[in-house]
DNA sequence: TTTATCGCCGTTTTT
DNA sequence: CGGCGATAAA
């Protein structure tokens, strides 16, 4: 056991004092990312039990993550050992709620083998519910999806209204003059009022009606119901002597209000916070929660925790740019512990394919060139949304780095788990008709839509469930139902019954299973339906797995910990205080727990049901297997990132759109959220963008996040960035290891990687293996190179969004004449976008599919060199038969010498003038950009863009694209001697599958050209294909793609 | 009842 | 583009 004395001694004032503050002064601890609010809270939990001599189990410490719950429980073992922190009741306030609502049901009402249901499910039945009212709503003209049901549900649930109150709240709402609810609104939009409202109260009503009956309840409704448990049952937090909160700022009403109710009796409250990185407005949380608590615990104090230990100072000076922008926020400083390390580093690029590409190559030169103290697990890549984690996904192991996806439910959302988790839902809880629905027909029993729907009839009858319906007709109790269903059911109720009797018997619900498995022949029935049926298999040992986990955590152990010394309390609190209900119930209540205890478990707590539990409400990134994860670059979302540090970081997409996003209501959020990137950083961070983006399958204009692209209209915040990579000179790799608290690798060492890395690998950015020759990224290059594109000065990151320069929309909407020149790929997307052509028609198309103009016709009209010119071909899959194979040899050929080339060339070499650029040679080597020299930050002009026609300068191509080899200059600098590169392996570029072929000479050159690429399926045999791809989850489970229902056939031509 | 095809749709973030 | 529902056909 640690020693806490020693330990507290180690803490910076405003820390120790944040620990030894009075328990019974309630306590808000304002703490910056990276300021020890985890250190904090887990000391002052260890302070309280070990200096104010509260019993561990009189401490309630909620989490917003179960991740965090298991880090801080991980914490405290060492500074309390197990026994104590076993009794500590600890979780996520939904884990905690459910725990209590297990224990203590039958007093609010419910059953104690409720089943979590899942957002999926809960929007399965709210689709249904839908569809009764779907006439109606198309004649009061009403639009209204499940999901925008569900969420107006969701909200106000949050809020703690019932269906009634919401009911009475569009009743009320409607009555009033249309003029004061307008006003009551300000203006905006609430769908609890008129028509909308009233079907929605009638919707929330059934909803909860169906929960009901389905005895299950939905993430909202165990937060409501805890609050109804602890509001009206003071004695249910007896127990309670201090209530610490950890990411307050993201609490919501309810959560509040359990906090409140949990330590009414105590008044002791220590919550930790910043408003800075309030992210989950959209889950309702309320940042007036801060305020809300200063006003019901009056003698409330606020400390600061404003000493940040993560981060270089130079990231977090740019953290605090972005955050700072947000003119509303509560002002609160941090100060970096550490030196400025290397600015957070920002570029531009024409296309995700490229973007991907960059931070991939980036991330393998950035390991060598720290000489190894960099590992792939020290590398995270941020995204905003889950969705972009496949681009990134496929660069990395087309590198073949080591990758893990950080992704919420992910696994138990996959169909077959779903599957088997249904069936052990329903052994637990018959009524759980959701589940009955999703599996009396898995495996086909053919029992349709119709059977079903006859059976839920039948079941609504009778009063009872689905399930019980169809056990009666097998057991001939009731009358069959037209096509025989006694038959064909019959194997169902005896698989549920089988599985019911084990489950009563205690059998692990990982031999249960088995046994499930077994019973209803599941791999075979995923053969047969399913054409990855093997990867689906992989993930139903994966759920095996991950019950067995459970099973040796020994969850009902730790319930009966959390809870063992409670019954005392209650029995030597024979004086009843509170009179809302009579202490024999109580007692009865009590009495039935330790009825049960003397088994070893408590009511509601079989290990079926806290394992179905824990599937619900963890998710699958939170267990096990960290060791694994540790040698792996995560790719997780900024939402899952909070929280957790890296030594570097990567955001890509930091553009309009994305940061923040299209439809985010609230851009301050956004803006945090990027904050909150930002922060996880320690020594490197890195953004980037794009200048088009691919939506619905065309590629149109990206412009910078107007979060960066704000801070370069002022002098002081614009050199917070850089676009040079960083060469890890000594002095920064000294940086690095400081801060990330790692031995510096010796210079021997740097030398020796960084020799190994040059031999085997070439920063694909704008070398030979530029992304845009590799055939895998789609085989872009040359296709650009051949098109004649208007030339434009470059302004890198400052790419705007064409109304918001004002007075030049018009010269951006101009089409653009003048020599052409081929500058850099960004300049070339830049330019098109100018043009007004974004588009991805293959050459070879029809003319209706070439070229859209947006905002000027005229750009169609301009004289161009060639037919290329009116569509760009990148990344394009075209039809198959269209296309023609490009020769290997000659892209040997030409990738040789551009290397060869390229060794002797320190000077950017953007160099094709406007009269070399040369249309019908098949590769000009010359026309790739490479090796340019990497320079200090370089400050980028602003100046807007007047002359349109003018090319670039050359300074601008020397910095814009500073690659990040490093040129001999720079390579001094780092005390390197860098071996000379020997020709490179060929490990890039695969032959082009041979289906494909060339667009005859549509583009007017030889076939040296390009094919309009064919990203996905020409990806080379070592690359993954996009779909069907096997993918590890932070559990190491196997996933597959991202199918989650019927499987999509295999084209049958890819061979 | 199951399977194939078309066309429409949207395109956060998570307990 | 890709996922999904609705419709049509087997």
């Amino acid at each position: 056991m640690a020693d806490l004395d020693q330990l507290m001694g180690e803490l910076n004032p405003a820390q120790l004092k944040a620990v030894q503050h009075p328990p019974h002064i309630p306590l808000q601890i304002l703490a910056g990312p990276g300021s020890g609010k985890t250190k904090v809270l887990t000391m002052r939990i260890a302070y309280l039990t070990t200096y104010c001599h509260l019993p561990p189990w009189s401490i309630c410490a909620v989490t917003f993550t179960n991740k965090a719950a298991n880090e801080m429980r991980d914490r405290l073992f060492k500074l309390l050992g197990k026994d104590r922190t076993a009794q500590i009741k600890m979780g996520t306030f939904h884990a905690l709620c459910a725990m209590f609502l297990r224990r203590f049901a039958k007093f609010v009402g419910l059953d104690g083998n409720f089943t979590v249901c899942d957002a999926d499910e809960s929007k399965k039945i709210i689709t249904k519910l839908l569809k009764q009212y779907k006439d109606e709503l198309v004649e009061k003209n009403v639009t209204l999806t499940e999901n925008g049901a569900l969420g107006f549900i969701s909200k106000v649930k949050a809020k703690g209204w019932t269906a009634d109150d919401a009911r009475r709240h569009v009743e009320e709402t409607n009555a009033l003059p249309a003029q004061k609810r307008k006003s009551r609104n300000m203006g905006k939009f609430d769908p609890w009022e008129g028509e909308l409202g009233r079907i929605l109260a009638t919707i929330y009503k059934d909803y909860e009606k169906s929960l009901r009956e389905a005895n299950s309840l939905d993430f909202d409704d165990l937060l409501m119901f805890g609050v109804k448990l602890f509001k009206s049952h003071a004695k249910a937090s007896k127990w309670c002597r201090h209530v610490l909160v950890d990411e307050f700022q993201d609490t919501n009403t309810m959560q509040y209000e359990l906090m409140v109710y949990i330590a009414r009796a105590c008044q002791c409250v220590t919550i930790v916070g910043d408003p800075d990185q309030s992210i989950y407005g959209w889950r309702s949380a309320e940042i007036e929660n801060l305020a809300k608590m200063q006003n019901d615990f009056p003698t409330t104090q606020q400390l600061y925790l404003e000493q940040n230990y993560r981060s270089t100072g130079s990231i977090l000076a740019l953290s605090m740019a972005i955050v700072s922008q947000d003119k509303g926020r509560i002002q609160k400083t941090l100060h970096a512990s550490h030196p400025q390390g290397h600015p957070p580093v920002l570029r531009v690029f024409p296309i995700e394919h490229v973007e991907a590409a960059f931070i991939a190559a980036e991330i393998k030169r950035l390991v060598a060139y720290s000489g190894g103290m960099l590992n792939w697990g020290d590398f995270v890549v941020l995204l905003r949304f889950n969705s972009h984690s496949r681009g990134i996904e496929s660069a990395l192991q087309k590198e073949g780095i080591p990758n893990r996806v950080l992704a919420g439910h992910k696994f138990f959302e996959r169909m077959e788990v779903k599957d088997l988790l249904a069936y052990l839902q329903l052994v637990d809880n018959p009524h759980f008709v959701p589940a009955f629905l999703r599996v009396v027909n898995v495996p086909s029993r053919t029992v349709g839509e119709k059977t079903v729907s006859e059976i839920t009839t039948r079941a609504q009858q009778l009063k009872i469930s689905p399930l019980q319906v169809v056990e009666r007709i097998v057991d001939g109790k009731i009358p069959d139902i037209k096509p025989p269903v006694k038959k064909k059911l019959a194997s169902f109720v005896h698989t549920i019954r089988i599985l019911r009797k084990y489950a009563n018997d205690g059998v692990a619900p990982s031999k249960l299973i088995n046994a499930l498995v077994d019973s209803i022949h599941y791999k075979e029935h995923l053969a047969k339906t399913q054409p990855d049926a093997d990867s689906r298999w992989d993930n139903v040992q994966e759920l095996i797995n991950f019950a067995s986990e459970v099973e040796q955590s020994g969850p009902e152990e730790v319930v009966r910990r959390m809870f063992e010394a409670d019954e005392a309390l209650h029995e030597k609190d024979a004086e009843g205080t509170d009179g809302e209900e009579s202490q024999e119930e109580w007692e009865d209540d009590l009495n039935d727990f330790d009825g049960d205890q003397s088994r070893g478990i408590a009511p509601g707590d079989t290990p079926l049901r806290l394992f179905l539990q824990a599937s619900m409400l963890s998710t699958d990134t939170e267990t096990g297997e960290e060791e694994k994860s540790k040698e792996k670059v995560t790719i997780a979302t900024c939402h899952a990132a909070k929280g957790l540090e890296w030594p570097v970081v990567i955001i890509p997409a930091v553009q309009s759109g994305v940061f923040p996003s299209s439809r985010a209501e609230d851009v301050e959020e956004e803006r945090r959220l990027l904050y909150v990137a930002c922060t996880r950083a320690k020594g490197l961070l890195y953004l980037t963008h794009t200048t088009s983006r691919m939506m619905a399958g065309e590629f149109v204009p990206a412009y910078i996040s107007e979060f960066i692209s704000a801070l370069h209209h002022d002098k002081k915040t614009k050199e917070l960035f850089t676009e040079t990579l960083p060469p890890l000179p000594p002095q920064d790799r000294k940086i690095i290891a400081t801060v990330i608290g790692r031995p510096l690798p010796a210079d021997e060492e740097v030398a020796r990687r960084v020799s190994e890395y040059e031999k085997t690998s070439r920063h694909p950015a704008w070398g030979e293996h530029a992304p845009f020759l590799n055939p895998a990224m789609g085989d872009c290059g040359p296709e650009w190179q051949r098109q004649q594109f208007p030339s434009a000065p470059y302004k890198g990151f400052l790419q705007q969004k064409p109304a918001e320069i004002s007075g030049h929309q018009q010269s951006l909407a101009q089409p653009i004449s003048g020599p052409a020149s081929f500058s850099s790929s960004s300049t070339l997307l830049t330019a098109t976008q100018r043009a007004g052509v974004v588009r991805t028609a293959a050459p070879q198309a029809s003319s209706s599919r070439q070229v859209m103009h947006r905002a000027s016709s005229s750009a169609s009209q301009q004289p161009k060199a060639g037919p290329s010119a009116v569509g760009i071909a990148f990344g394009k899959p075209t039809s198959l038969g269209t296309a023609v194979a490009r020769q290997p040899t000659q892209v040997a050929n030409a990738r040789t010498a551009t290397h060869s080339q390229s060794r002797h060339q320190t000077v950017p070499s953007m160099r094709q003038s406007s009269a070399g650029s040369s249309k019908e040679e098949p590769i000009d080597i010359d026309a790739l950009p490479s090796v340019p020299v990497p320079t200090r930050v370089k400050p980028l002009t602003t100046k807007p863009v007047t002359a349109v026609s003018d090319r670039p300068s050359a300074s601008h191509r020397d910095t814009s694209f500073a690659a990040p080899r490093l040129a001999p200059t720079q390579a001094a600098s780092t005390n390197l001697r860098l071996p000379p590169s020997p020709a490179p392996p060929l490990t890039y570029c695969t032959p082009p599958s041979p289906k494909r072929s060339l667009p005859s000479s549509a583009s007017g050159s030889s076939t040296t050209g390009s094919s309009s690429a064919i990203a996905a399926s020409a990806a080379p045999a070592a690359a993954i294909p996009p779909t069907g791809v096997k993918r590890r989850l932070g559990m190491g489970r196997t996933v597959t793609g991202y199918t989650n229902k019927k499987f999509k056939p295999v084209a049958p031509g890819a061979s």
